[in-house]
DNA sequence: GCCTCAGGTTAATCGCCGTTCACACTGGAC
DNA sequence: GTCCAGTGTGAACGGCGATTAACCTGAGGC
């Protein structure tokens, strides 16, 4: 039903090979469904492929949804860093590099967010365990900016003002596609940026 | 494990008939796991009876997720026009209104607010549409507020800001605990009237 | 012209889990 | 005391869905 393509997963973006149009397909499924709620099949059927088929690619579906969450959670952490190193010394400055970072990825990548924080418990613990430290690791990046505009506040509230805002930005997939692309994200970095420094 | 027990689904709150365990019991493991990953074993388990014995209380496990989210739907829907319309003609003090009856619900009922936007998919298209329903009137609460706040902006704008506050105050169980409540209301409290006005 | 191998296919297999069944055990109502 | 409604229990039943097995094909390399 969507076109939707979520950008963050193609190597190749052009000339996806048929592994990644399974990624692909399966993060859309997912989002809409829920992946316990997907079959095997399904995930085939939406690259025209039946469900066995799956496995000449991916050792079951499960290594299918961690090597999705695996490469959100690198790809955000690298996002980050990159753009608050890029951003100078100015905590607002890298605070704005943050969240429009974080706004482009969301609206870019709607399916993936959703999948994110809807399918992590269904990973084998190792692997949640790998993604939880590299979202960790990204949330941390966000605390250290936060914690230098508000000196005064402890590092919890630091941490859950963060979550606070993820749960401001992720809200894309909830309010799908009504307005235009451009006018939500500055809707989002100004709702975003006023209440960080609130 | 937790000793959280979400509020918003008891008539009887000090002496819960065994149908009211089941309900809160269910509700926190749909929280933690997704409706499709708990069995009735475990549903039955938590309130110290085997899977079967649900069934003198429910038709389905499908039923007891769509009384619980109606009941969420509904409550929320009732809470939020009282509270709007207690809170006099003032746009600011409604959305502030809004606001803290919003924050409260969310730290009071945590799981109900996981299971409520992950679990929506899992029930039947009637049971769907009918809390879909719900939501969308409470959400026309809030934006018909909003609406006044920013007269310059389209229907579809305040839709998505609407979201993006619920977004960022049910961010409260991912970042569970580690702030005392009091705290975290008022700093949700505060980032979200700072964004809504933003 | 063969051999290999990547990538498909269809037809089992197999375990899990929702649900139903047939049979107790209560504890009031009368 | 009897009876019945309400609750539970353990043992099937049945379907669904992930995985595996066995077999096929077509494109290169040699």
């Amino acid at each position: 039903m969507t076109s939707q393509q979520d950008s963050a997963l193609h190597s190749d973006a052009a000339n996806p090979s048929r592994r990644e149009q399974i990624l692909r397909a399966a993060a859309q499924l997912f989002a809409e469904r829920g992946s316990r709620a997907v079959g095997v099949d399904d995930v085939g059927a939406a690259v025209g492929v039946t469900g066995p088929a799956i496995y000449r690619h991916f050792a079951s579906k499960d290594a299918m949804l961690a090597e999705m969450l695996l490469r959100i959670s690198e790809r955000l952490l690298a996002g980050g860093t990159e753009r608050v190193a890029a951003a100078g010394a100015s905590p607002v400055d890298q605070l704005r590099a943050l969240v429009e970072f974080q706004v482009d990825f969301a609206l870019d990548n709607p399916a993936l967010i959703t999948v994110q924080d809807r399918d992590l418990g269904a990973l084998t613990d190792r692997d949640a365990r790998q993604v939880r430290q590299l979202q960790r690791r990204y949330v941390e990046e966000w605390v250290a900016v936060l914690a230098r505009l508000h000196p005064e506040a402890s590092t919890a509230a630091c941490r859950a003002r963060a979550h606070a805002l993820f749960g401001l930005i992720n809200s894309t997939p909830h309010s799908a596609g009504r307005v235009a692309r451009p006018a939500m994200a500055g809707l989002l970095a100004e709702m975003a940026m006023a209440a960080a420094l609130a």
